[in-house]
DNA sequence: TTCATGCTTCGACCATCACCGAAACATCCG
DNA sequence: CGGATGTTTCGGTGATGGTCGAAGCATGAA
């Protein structure tokens, strides 16, 4: 039968090893040139340009052409909802690949998620804007209340600007070692650049941690559990 | 580089297009045939059986043996999740196969399953115990809560004589006009038999079909929502 | 201009894997 | 018991697609 949508041509883009280590680089939110994907991949340039060009017929991956270099970043917010997604099922199946070190616990504790915070702050994070009724889960995407919009000024954010795009102000993603929700989308993203403006945290280069300081975890506590 | 699960395995699982045919026909919850899902992925059983192994192997759906039928569902929401956004990514998104099962309509509502009950009633009443609290599943057999105890008390049943008995108090049954799981077990055989007891639905001389009047399933839903 | 760097296209090689025929195995029915 | 149906294993074939070398653009620097 060969009607259907066209997941198997989407989920098969993913399959291949050199484009889903290529994706995974991505997940940092950072927009590398092809040769640094190149690298990623384990593949020289001329496969990687061609691995390259599979993924944006497929609308996986955004070109930006900057002078010689050709820098790409995920498409989307729902390109990396569906990747976290994919290594939450890996993980369920106890397909892990890296042998577990000091570096997963960082990633486990707090990471990047495209653009926003991940792991198991980003839950906490999640759940406590639940708590204080921020926000309102249930529906197809989370709500912000307007308790939430008064604590997303309270906290740095401007809501105004969000609110003006196209891509929604709030979406919830799927945690892959923590199986629960957390927020994406604009708003999930601003708390994320709030948080790293704060010096509450920083990222570590060239990947997706998020290191908190001890300092920076009570504050960000201390600013969401307010009343 | 490499950090997080290894999404390229279940991707490229995903990835193929009989594969993918068989997960979006099982997308519909029901638990589908070996031969059946040969068919929607328009392959031979030989072939399918190949497939259905894969995605044993990586954990995406969970065979269930009954007789000499093979019956396949998904392994869980998650995977549910994963395919339901691979399906938002891919552009066109198509359409979904609808499968009539059984032609007595009389049938598919409510029916005896050698001695408890089965159909859209059967899977209600399962469905309606798992989201009360009163029955645990996800282990081999379904397990009763304490809640459920005392639920079982208020539906005139002796759990005391059943658990005297050597069969098991619980089993889960597939259905075969919902494909779906309903209550078997001793416990099921009373559940069934108090409703006939209450006289909120009758049997049918010479056939399976058990017939709820208005007020019995009303009655029913009641007995069973209620708190 | 000439050279260097980054990316892409072309061509060919080759491993992987889906696919099916045949046959074995398992289960149910009469 | 034998016959029918559903599922699995095995072996061999074929095709899709990843891979890289070599060469062809495109951009920036000297």
């Amino acid at each position: 039968m060969k009607d259907g949508p066209d997941i198997a041509r989407v989920a098969a883009l993913i399959g291949d090893p050199a484009r889903a280590n290529m994706l995974t680089a991505l997940m940092t939110g950072q927009a590398l040139t092809a040769t640094e994907l190149a690298a990623e991949a384990g593949v020289t340039p001329q496969t990687a340009s061609s691995h390259l060009a599979q993924l944006e017929a497929g609308g996986l991956v955004r070109p930006r052409r900057q002078g010689r270099h050709k820098y790409v970043s995920l498409a989307g917010e729902e390109v990396a909802a569906v990747l976290e997604g994919l290594m939450g099922l890996a993980a369920g199946t106890g397909q892990l690949r890296t042998r577990v070190g000091p570096r997963d616990a960082a990633l486990r504790t707090a990471r990047v998620c495209y653009n926003h915070l991940a792991g198991e702050m980003g839950v906490w994070l999640y759940d406590a804007l639940l708590e204080q009724g921020y926000l309102l889960a249930g529906a197809e995407r989370p709500e912000l209340t307007e308790a939430g919009a008064a604590f997303a000024g309270r906290f740095g954010v401007d809501l105004e600007a969000l609110r003006g795009r196209r891509s929604p102000l709030c979406l919830d993603c799927l945690d892959w070692s923590m199986r629960r929700t957390h927020l994406a989308g604009s708003l999930g993203r601003a708390l994320l650049a709030r948080i790293l403006e704060q010096g509450w945290a920083r990222r570590e280069a060239g990947s997706r941690a998020v290191l908190f300081s001890a300092s920076g975890e009570a504050a960000l506590r201390e600013a969401v559990l307010r009343e």
